[in-house]
DNA sequence: TAAAAAATAAGGGTTTTCCCTGTTTTTTTA
DNA sequence: TAAAAAAACAGGGAAAACCCTTATTTTTTA
């Protein structure tokens, strides 16, 4: 009788969590013992009697996304080792979510041996980087060299230029978003000449589509 | 032994559609006969000497996407039923999907119940229309009745409405986008009009959110 | 608690977008 | 091939977005 490797899936989109947890299933030395349909509910599901050793991860999902149960897991249960899974190959979300504390990355385009590569670099050596990742990360690292912190910053967007950043994904004009949030249309500017900078665009349009890429709105 | 209807799968995202083809073969009386990861792969490995009854089409795909496909579809093969398979349930990609053939609808993140429920009704009756497709068509009815052809249009993009929606998916102005097609800017503001007409946006930004939600740019 | 940093707000100007009403040119169709 | 429809283009004006600089208030931190 072999021991398994535990593993949880967290997904938003339920065919999916099914489909990939039959996959597993049929992993002779893995097991999934847990599934959840966004953050909130993984942890609420997550028992400490039997721990996960590998947490699959989506990072878009309603309610608690992936970076805010990432975090959460790096300071509750350091020892779990989230491997994040999206469909964005966005570099800034695979830097975001690796800030964050996941030990690995896939994309949903990969194909079963590039998951099962995963799980067992997981485990014995404690990461899983491969070409995609490793490109990205050199990328963002040099970029940071180079021009400052244009990665890091996205990492500390305040709680009103997210808002900000939020609501612009729609038709309204900054007028009404600054009526919205009780905020003078002068403010406003500013959050948007600060997001201009730290996200790197330089148009309302810029802005929107890197909130679309990075999981920040949902459609 | 049981006579098993054939289903082939249709989706880009190699990961998911494994697992989804490992869920429906647990299915007793269906069985996935043919992947793909694209319309161009599907039509190529499409086998006239044993053609599926059923295809699970994602619509946002490389290549071919889904509604080029089912367009195919209706074509050459009427009497093969699609059933689209997306994470966006945007009311115009449904409908849009339904255009082009497909003879349900189903959202990525529905339960397998459903999905089983949907195979056998498209094999019973001919199609599937859960309460979100039959709530999204029957809006789209009464808005087609009440501001005329609201719906209809968007199947109606001309090439260079489709190619500006394309390059306004970025931070160009109008102004060097009109140089990019060759055209006066007076041009491109008369592109503008029309798309804010056909697809019912009152700004760049609207434009640009429903290109991304309708597949028509990939981030 | 003084100094530094961050958030809020304003003035004022340029560019871009948006929205009319038209004309000319090309293409379609009766 | 004449009439109709669609596409390309234009003028002009208002609103929104963008981009500076600077000042005040609030919060942080040394």
């Amino acid at each position: 009788m072999l021991d398994k490797h535990n593993i949880a899936v967290v997904d938003d989109h339920t065919l999916f969590r099914k489909g990939l947890i039959s996959l597993i299933n049929v992993f002779p030395n893995f097991e999934v013992i847990l599934e959840a349909s966004n953050g909130k509910d993984f942890i609420q599901k997550l028992n400490p009697e039997q721990l996960p050793e590998i947490v699959l991860m989506d990072i878009s999902m309603p309610e608690m996304d992936g970076y805010a149960t990432c975090e959460w897991l790096k300071s509750h249960y350091p020892e779990i080792k989230v491997l994040a899974l999206s469909t964005m190959d966005a570099e800034t979300a695979i830097i975001k979510m690796i800030r964050s504390g996941a030990k690995g990355y896939i994309v949903k385009d990969a194909d079963l041996s590039e998951l099962k590569l995963a799980f067992s670099e997981l485990l014995s050596i404690g990461f899983f980087y491969n070409e995609l990742v490793s490109r990205k990360v050199i990328h963002s690292i040099s970029r940071i060299v180079e021009d400052n912190d244009a990665v890091t910053a996205l990492q500390k967007l305040s709680d009103n230029e997210l808002t900000f950043l939020r609501l612009s994904c729609s038709e309204k004009t900054y007028q009404e978003i600054a009526n919205e949030m009780f905020k003078s249309e002068k403010t406003i500017d500013g959050y948007r000449a600060e997001l201009f900078k730290k996200l790197n665009v330089s148009s309302r349009v810029g802005m929107v589509m890197y909130a679309i890429k990075n999981g920040i709105v949902q459609l």
